[in-house]
DNA sequence: TTGCACTAGTTGGCTTTACAAACTAGTGCA
DNA sequence: TGCACTAGTTTGTAAAGCCAACTAGTGCAA
């Protein structure tokens, strides 16, 4: 079985994973597509990355800044603001009420399905 | 502090959502609504239930029948169907991966500020 | 008996999110 | 010369969620 989140469930929630990953290091759209990757959360293609980016340095949560490579084109490095680490924070605990109540109701469902079951 | 997902968070897991409810007990959608309030995932906005109840239905995961209520309108009780119990079940195994992911990721980004501060 | 509050559902247009696809452009190797 | 890989931009589209306006039923209070 190929577990991934479907991408609708990424909804609302890749900004947030964006500036976790920008804030532990700073990257590149290529580099951060690839490390969104290896944490399975479904392949997300350049169509999403790209333009995200561009909009998160409007809302003023991250900044770029166009670097030269060794090998390959120029790399648009990213790292976050100060509204941007506020802006994660925020996102974490939005991220962890959302978490309790959907585990809730979860659970609930679940017990509902063993008193069905006795 | 008013905790609280944001609209943006519950983007594709609000169906996911209610097929739980509906499954623990078949409801209409001012009911539902108000269960979903009780959770604390925000205040879902009836022209988010509605619609989204309709969709649902058009693909097959509940089936709806008006009802004459005792105190007001006629109500539309929402049951799930075999194909939305399965869909349930996806969804719960797709929310836990992803929850993994997420989790993962804010722990890593943490330790990150830990090492930081030493 | 009129009006208000609450309940209950529908619909149209809007914004945001994510994505596919097409495009430009640099390096390096066969 | 052409291909593979890297790197980024842009256009158009679909889906999710929401606001606001509408219809319509019950029941209570002025």
């Amino acid at each position: 079985m190929k577990s991934n989140t479907s991408s609708q469930m990424l909804k609302g929630i890749l900004q947030g994973v964006m500036l976790i990953i920008l804030e532990k290091k700073p990257d590149y759209g290529y580099g951060i597509s690839k490390q969104i990757n290896q944490y399975g959360l479904s392949d997300i293609p350049k169509g999403t990355i790209y333009p995200l980016l561009t909009t998160m340095e409007k809302r003023g949560l991250i900044e770029g800044k166009m670097k030269p490579s060794l090998a390959g084109p120029d790399r648009k490095y990213y790292f976050t603001t100060v509204a941007g680490i506020q802006a994660k924070k925020d996102f974490i605990n939005e991220w962890h009420f959302l978490e309790g109540a959907v585990n809730q109701l979860i659970d609930e469902g679940e017990n509902n399905e063993n008193k069905r079951n006795d």
